[in-house]
DNA sequence: GACGATTGCTACGAAGCCGAAGTAATCTGC
DNA sequence: GCAGATTACTTCGGCTTCGTAGCAATCGTC
């Protein structure tokens, strides 16, 4: 999406506007989102330019990825749906298109015939690991910013999304450490229904 | 878009998976990208839902919002385009739909016939006045992050989209300063063309 | 053990976004 | 003063997203 470099922050100069006409406040407010909105833009655009040499949309590849993760190699629908925040319509269509270039199966779950599993391919993982290789060296290890700040950046981002509600800062941490994380939630909450273990 | 609060931090989760299997600065990367993703995400939805009482998308509010920060009420479209980084055929949308509900205007340009200056209607002003009100108490002035935290954050996101050659760094100051920031620069860079002041 | 509420998924359709190709005006170099 | 490159905008079409409504299985309560 070759843009070439603007002449002027758009974020900065509408800060100033904000700054003559309303709250303090919101300037700032303002400019927190604009600017959060523009990188979003950004990297994004890096991004897509990788997932389209993989025939992949960045959803599609979020879904994989966290498949390749998994210690089962399954995840629920509705556990994507849930942990990633992706509208349960969006899901069906994001399995329907992976099932399609078969990098994933659809498979029910054996004891709650309501859920259906969807079960990263062999092929999947091979995508799925060419993908990521090529997202680390091409967009992620070039973010322009030193480490430290990157662990900064990543705090007031922590601290705007737990703020916003995103997730349960409370427990996060701990929720994080049982099992590799994902594996003691697929079995949802209340850890009812023993896990479907895989033969 | 109500989801409710997920019980981890994803970027978190991810993170950690990726120290395990990748270089650390393809980790901090990765996070970056989706800490910046997810905060998006979190703002544009309570944003979107502003947006929708003023049956506004944020893109059109965007375009109607610096049209009514213009001195002159009038932005060429090309400008919006590069300025705002907004495709042309994206920008033709966003107009076409503007000028549908009678909030903006299409006008030639007076000395330029290949240019299209998009003119705010009082109707437009007021719908963008209102807009912004209703944005800046429900969404901006309640970010979840204090004064000072803002700053940082904008400093490092501005540092971010530098790097990304997003703007000139170099220039960006002065040429906020160029009278109100927009005014200098819808002219085109050269300067040719003494400006058609509107009679 | 049965009924209503809840949960999980999908089908449909509206809306947005944007790449590519096309048209028209202008500029540039000779 | 004219041919070719450039710039501005639009049209078209494909793709993605996601709200809504619907169906089916399961759970919770009595």
């Amino acid at each position: 999406m070759g843009f070439r470099k603007a002449p002027f922050d758009v974020v900065e100069a509408s800060r100033r506007v904000w700054l003559e006409r309303w709250e303090p406040e919101a300037a700032s407010g303002m400019a927190v989102y604009t600017a959060v909105l523009r990188s979003y833009q950004l990297l994004n655009d890096q991004v897509n330019a990788v997932m389209r040499r993989h025939d992949l949309t960045f959803a599609r590849y979020e879904v994989l990825a966290w498949l390749a993760m998994d210690p089962e190699s399954s995840l629920a629908l509705s556990w994507i749906s849930k942990t990633l925040r992706i509208p349960p319509a969006t899901v069906t269509n994001i399995i329907d298109k992976l099932e399609d270039e078969k990098l994933v199966r659809r498979v029910p779950h054996p004891s709650d015939a309501r859920t259906t599993l969807a079960v990263i391919t062999p092929r999947g993982e091979r995508i799925a690991t060419a993908a990521t290789r090529d997202l680390n060296v091409t967009v992620y290890e070039c973010i322009g910013l030193s480490e430290p700040k990157r662990g900064r950046l990543l705090d007031l981002l922590a601290e705007l999304r737990a703020s916003g509600n995103e997730f349960d800062i409370e427990h996060s941490d701990e929720v994080i450490e049982e099992v590799g994380s994902r594996q003691a939630h697929k079995r949802g909450r209340g850890g009812r229904n023993g896990g479907f273990e895989v033969a």
